[in-house]
RNA sequence: GCCCAGGUGGCGGAAUUGGUAGACGCGCUAGCUUCAGGUGCUAGUGACCGCAAGGUCGUGGAGGUUCAAGUCCUCUCCUGGGCACCA
């Protein structure tokens, strides 16, 4: 064996092994349980960048971890390569997407076999390979076919100078990224999938899978369903087809409150006054001016018109008016709004700007009247200023008036959805085409199966004006007048679904099958927090409707879910005459610190001079505080890129680069090599015979196994892989220290040392491949079982009891483990420090925790 | 603006069920080893007081519940993620 470690002739041996002995290739086995690992495909940028490291390091220790659980384990990699980047690349460099996202792709599988991944690389595809695609196109054929496919007018951001729709990342300040001009909201008819037709079901169903609880609730508010009234004002003067103003309101027991209605610019009355008054035709045009995400909605300027119009209240029949309300928009709900300025706080704040009244007729449950000159009062509570519904609470007030509005036929119960279909068409280029056709007299028509696929032509020239395929009548051409559609698919299209192509990515003959239901459900999906609503949420809904043209059997595509925080680091700059910042990378800067290690000033080594300390922010190439995982591999290693990540913070939260962490890391590589390598040297070690173990050696021996048992339980359960790697990095210390030769001595350090190689090979592979033939095995370490916990071992005969007075510690007691409650109670009280702090005082109360502490309470 | 998280030493973090706050690592300090080190080893390291024994304070802030609170409750401040065309 060599002294030295060596990551670089490790890695390559180990990867060859696993290369060679097709290892991680995953073969249907009715007989054995399955387990299926999967990580977030990534999009194919150019270069992995550590949070992709992050990532897939969690997904690959948890599915070796699982192979040594004795599972058949699948766990495959592809490339989410449809999508804008591609698209911008080409108009930057003159490459087209193809072309750019094929060579990434190509990259990027060499760094994720660098770092000793556990792949299937059998089942590996591109979404953009016209094999993938082509089911999906097959596939929305047979939705359109079951109804769940529909178009209509939808809103999208339009850059007038540009002449094309923006995505609303492509919007900045109201204002398109590339031209700069003010962003139009304009509405085109679109192609959508109807998810709320399964809105019950997606919120029912995550009741049955393991999720962490804030992406639950995460997706039952954006499911939002909620029940509440729908009620119809009357508005008599404005014609009879637009005479019923319905709205929607979870309030209605502060119906008696409406001293206004709020509609959208959009509204047909907001059109109709505008025909009329002009001035209202201008405010409804600039209503339509910004961008259309519901951020930029929610935080714009209130505004609102008077559109003349007034509606009459469906119970008092008191005429309110109607205005134009620029935070109403058409596509949700009915487009219009009652308001209660008193209970509602956006109402409120409409009214004080528009001078409308404020009628409070909810009061707290005391039936004080509430202040609402400061503000609206939005909780429940007892009717007022309501008439025959005076006094009621909300139940009794809710179900009175929906009895006296359906009564009337002016209202009904409804139970609403936050959640909205889901628009999957895009005016892009880069992206799966939409298989319908148009005929010359205006008729809409899916492609029937033997005009399937639809190949995205290759070979293109891109601008920033749009979709290139709109310009190509080779491609929209089909002859007789008919014409193809030339929008593409929303690439969460792609993402919805690639999980269960995984199964079976070889079939030519079918979009799945029945394969699909050996590896089905995913077992654990990991990737980032940022997709816990769309991304999950669309697939979870493309699984239930391959369910219902019996694809697959299960009702959730993923079983349990990992959410990974992100990766940070320093930042440094120097602010440029211009008022912009210069960022430095982290490596070209050196920190100094005094003598408690607190940071005193950062410097550029190039020049000596010193940069401003910025914060810890995401990696990104914008702050120019990336690390190149390429560079640490051929460093450091593999194992040690893979080990720092695991060590510096549980997966969950955002791990913060650092330099010095990663060489802490390698060294204690260095250090299990090397403690191997000694051990070894040492000779070779007898049986453990338990009973002849003197106390050192005992000791070490339940350490070994106390670490067994905790590193099962944060890998398997808790999937705390830094807590894992700290209890083995105790036991490593603890075996520092055990200098014992004799044949216990070194059985008792050779069951240490190796499950210090076992417990961390999920983690560190290579290494820990290499010392496990060197501890003498003749089978592979990735073949090894998993070890077993040896109770016996765990076995203490003492403990060590925490004494507290009045809640402080005051003393520790190390007593038999056996000791009773009088012995553990007499030996706190005549401890001498406890004996001090109880002088004078009398004793009210013992409280004893077993095995843990005794608290005196004296006064 | 709305929804969801997170704030613990100089730093990353640990404390799993309300029960000894700071495991493990980084950094720093001292010493030893080595021709040398960006090596290895040993010891120390929350703050303050104290020669020591020991004591006081301490988990973003303010209250509260409890024998006992990082953990539970109320309010509040700050940071991050998502908000339907970034993936």
């Amino acid at each position: 064996m060599e002294a030295q470690y060596s990551p670089a002739s490790v890695e390559r041996t180990a990867q060859q092994f696993w290369e060679k002995n097709r290892c991680f290739k995953a073969i249907e086995d009715a007989n054995r349980e399955k387990y299926y690992c999967l990580c977030m495909f990534p999009y194919p940028s150019g270069k992995l960048h550590i949070g992709h490291v992050r990532n897939y390091t969690l997904g690959d220790v948890i599915a070796r971890f699982q192979r040594m659980q004795g599972k058949n384990v699948l766990q495959p990699m592809g490339w989410d390569a449809f999508g804008m980047p591609a698209e911008n690349a080409a108009i930057k460099h003159q490459v087209a997407p193809a072309k750019w996202t094929y060579s990434n792709i190509a990259d990027m599988r060499d760094q994720l076999k660098a770092l000793g991944f556990g792949y299937d690389w059998d089942r590996e595809f591109a979404t953009c390979d016209l094999d993938y695609y082509r089911w999906e196109q097959w596939f929305f054929t047979r939705l359109v076919e079951k109804g769940l496919v529909y178009k209509k007018n939808s809103t999208v951001n339009w850059d007038p100078v540009d002449q094309t729709v923006l995505a609303n990342e492509q919007v900045i300040d109201g204002r398109g990224w590339r031209s700069g001009a003010k962003v139009e909201r304009r509405e085109i008819p679109l192609w959508f999938l109807k998810i709320t037709d399964y809105a019950e079901e997606l919120l029912a169903d995550l009741d049955k899978v393991e999720w962490p609880e804030q992406v639950k609730t995460m997706q039952r508010n954006w499911i939002g369903k909620s029940k509440g009234i729908e009620l119809d004002f009357e508005v008599p003067d404005v014609g009879e087809e637009l005479r019923r103003l319905t709205v929607f309101t979870t309030r209605p027991d502060t119906l008696m409150g409406v001293t206004y209605v709020g509609i959208s610019a959009d509204h047909p009355i907001a059109k109709r006054a505008g025909e009329i008054d002009p001035t209202i035709m201008e405010f409804c045009k600039e209503c339509r001016s910004g961008g259309t995400s519901e951020a930029d909605l929610a935080t714009m300027e209130k505004r609102g018109m008077d559109t003349g119009y007034v509606a009459r209240h469906p119970i008092t029949g008191a005429e309110v008016p109607i205005y134009i309300a620029n935070f109403v928009l058409m596509e949700y709900g009915t487009g219009a709004v009652m308001a209660v300025p008193a209970h509602d706080q956006r109402d409120w704040e409409f009214a004080k700007k528009y001078d409308l009244p404020i009628q409070p007729v909810i009061a707290d449950l005391d039936g004080n009247q509430p202040d609402v000159s400061e503000g609206a009062y939005t909780e429940h509570g007892q009717l007022i200023n309501s008439g025959e519904f005076d006094d009621m609470l909300f139940d009794d007030a809710f179900t009175a008036i929906a009895r006296q509005l359906e009564k009337e036929e002016k209202g009904r119960v409804r139970i609403n959805f936050r959640l909205r279909d889901w628009g999957i068409a895009r005016q892009r280029y880069w992206g799966a085409p939409i298989p319908v056709k148009y005929g010359a007299e205006g008729e809409t028509v899916p492609l029937t199966d033997d005009e399937l696929p639809v190949a995205l032509p290759t070979e293109v020239e891109i601008d920033a004006s749009g979709s290139p395929l709109k310009k190509m009548r080779t491609f929209y051409e089909m002859g007789a007048g008919w014409t193809r559609e030339t929008d593409t698919f929303d690439t969460f299209m792609e993402s919805s679904w690639y999980y269960a192509r995984f199964c079976c990515s070889d079939n030519q003959e079918a979009m799945l099958d029945g394969r699909a239901n050996y590896w089905l459900p995913v077992d654990i999906y990991i990737g980032g927090i940022e997709h816990a609503i769309l991304h999950l949420l669309y697939a979870r809904f493309f699984h239930k409707l391959m369910r219902d043209f019996g694809m697959v059997e299960s009702d959730e595509p993923f079983q349990r879910l990992l959410t990974q925080g992100m990766v940070i680091a320093d930042t440094y700059y120097r602010n440029n005459e211009d008022g912009s910042k210069e960022w430095f990378n982290p490596l070209d800067v050196t920190v100094e610190r005094d003598e408690k290690g607190n940071v005193t000033q950062a410097t550029l080594i190039a020049d000596g001079e010193p940069v401003t300390i910025g914060g810890t922010e995401k990696m990104s190439k914008s702050k120019n505080n990336g690390v190149d995982p390429q560079s640490l591999i051929n460093r450091f290693g593999a194992d040690t890129v893979r080990l720092f990540i695991m060590f510096a913070a549980p997966p969950e939260q955002s791990l913060e680069w650092s330099d010095s962490g990663v060489e802490g890391a390698h060294r204690f590589l260095k250090r299990l090599w090397k403690i191997t390598f000694d051990h070894i040297q040492h000779g070779e070690p007898g049986h453990i015979v338990s009973a002849e173990l003197n106390d050192a050696q005992r000791e070490l021996r339940r350490k070994t196994h106390e670490t067994i048992k905790k590193c099962t339980d944060d890998i398997g359960r808790r999937t705390t892989f830094n807590t894992a790697i700290a209890a083995v990095m105790e036991l490593t210390n603890a075996l520092g220290k055990l200098n014992d030769d004799t044949l216990q001595g070194l059985a008792v350090s050779r069951e240490a040392v190796e499950a210090c190689v076992i417990l961390l090979s999920p983690i560190t592979p290579h290494i820990c491949h290499t010392l496990w033939q060197e501890l003498g095995h003749t089978t592979a370490l990735i073949d090894a079982p998993w070890p077993q916990v040896d109770e016996k071992a765990l076995k203490r005969d003492s403990m060590t009891l925490a004494v507290q007075v009045n809640g402080k510690l005051r003393a520790k007691l190390e007593l038999p483990a056996d000791a009773d409650q009088v012995t553990i109670e007499c030996e706190a009280l005549s401890h001498e420090n406890v004996r001090r702090h109880v002088e004078g005082k009398s004793i009210n109360k013992v409280i004893v925790i077993p095995g843990k502490l005794v608290n005196i309470v004296a006064s």
